[in-house]
DNA sequence: TGCTTAAAATGAATCACATTCATTCTTTTG
DNA sequence: CAAAAGAATGAATGTGATTCATTTTAAGCA
């Protein structure tokens, strides 16, 4: 007897949880399929197998539903990402990687990207939003890394970090975005390398550097000419 | 009479243009007060002293009304900036000059760039959108500017020109973003060199090799000077 | 100037959805 | 097992974009 009440109640908690996922679950397929505008509550309820307004017990709108829906999924990813990071060497490697992973990211699932782009544009109205976390928390990766690199002596001492995360973060945004209107295949290894280059090296012809090699060769040269047995 | 005739004829068309800017200058005062989701119709044609389905005979829906306000706005500046341009020296020149003007407008109004920003999330279905020309149209006049730098040497030439973009271009957007989302100003000069030195030179720091280089000559300067015939 | 026809404007009606809530069904508790 | 609490339901509500039959205005013509 005991056991069955024990049984009974377990019971009642994990459909509680259970519903739940079932509703993230539906939502998220529709909205992958339909958008978040076309993907009406009533088809949610239906491939969940429930009432419309069963919905409405455990998310308060249709919003907050979608937020769920991208916050679950990126969640995943940012607890991978920074597992990794942790195993990564210098402050260089772990941006790459960071620009590398985002990509594959975005490569992996254009039915999550088109929402989670499309969500960005949605919430205008509050503040501490997902997206906005989102961001900070990808910004913030990046920042520290920045911040490393700058201490370490690996990266310039007049870098504005939160600029050059916007520059990342705005190349990767661009990329997302131009994939999930083409959906023409992005190469990641190619595009983070590009982006890479950019942000390391920037976009100057060395012309300094080679001038200074040149004057180097020059003087070289005078010496192992009067060097040699005239 | 004749001439009567003649006005009232002339008469016919400003009225249907003047209808036109009516609307679209009242939707653009609500949708910039209220925003896109809670400017309503009905509001907006109150404010234009018409009925809604008056409306309807010069838009097909309230986005397309919202794409005319944008595009409005951005012709002008498009236009504008493009006109400069052709006074200005360098590539690099014109490409500081983008970035820096680009920061102005956003500065300019936050109502606007509110509804840009907005905008672009909503367009998730028709591809050759109102935002992608936008975005196009800037994209390529950086790259325009970028690959003519390419090509007289003053960018390097493995420079990828639509990373490039994307990098400045998301850097741009985010903090319009930023600025829309928290409303603390920019500095567009301080900005606009933060990027700038960025993409020019980026972030890794070239003391060392420099700093090796100089010593290099000096020794060897000291060593040709000994050769010299003292 | 009056008459006819075409274009424009109107706003009540329609429609599509998100959201609410009185009612019904289930589970828990005593 | 009955009463109470908690879930679920889906019809009703509310909001706001969009449509359309009707009315108003303007244009063309004798």
């Amino acid at each position: 007897m005991t056991l069955t009440i024990v049984a009974l109640k377990d019971a009642r908690r994990p459909p509680k949880k259970h519903r739940v996922n079932t509703i993230v679950e539906s939502a998220r397929k529709v909205f992958c399929a339909s958008g978040f505008e076309k993907g009406s509550i009533e088809n949610i309820a239906k491939v969940a197998g429930i009432a419309e307004g069963t919905i409405y017990r455990y998310f308060e709108s249709k919003r907050s539903l979608l937020e769920e829906v991208v916050r679950r999924h990126y969640d995943l990813f940012f607890d991978d990402i920074q597992k990794s990071l942790a195993s990564i060497e210098s402050p260089s490697n772990r941006l790459r990687y960071l620009i590398h992973r985002t990509l594959l990211l975005i490569l992996e699932d254009r039915g999550m990207c088109r929402l989670r782009t499309l969500y960005r544009l949605l919430e205008n109205n509050e503040l501490p939003s997902l997206a906005r976390n989102q961001n900070l928390r990808m910004a913030d990766m990046m920042a520290h890394e920045i911040k490393s690199g700058m201490k370490d002596g690996s990266f310039r001492s007049d870098t504005s970090p939160s600029i050059v995360c916007y520059m990342i973060g705005g190349a990767l945004e661009l990329t997302e975005f131009s994939y999930v209107q083409t959906g023409t295949a992005i190469d990641a290894d190619e595009t983070t390398e590009s982006i890479w280059q950019t942000i390391h090296g920037g976009i100057s012809s060395k012309d300094a550097t080679e001038e200074s090699l040149a004057r180097l060769i020059e003087r070289l040269t005078q010496v192992t000419d009067r060097l040699d047995p005239a």
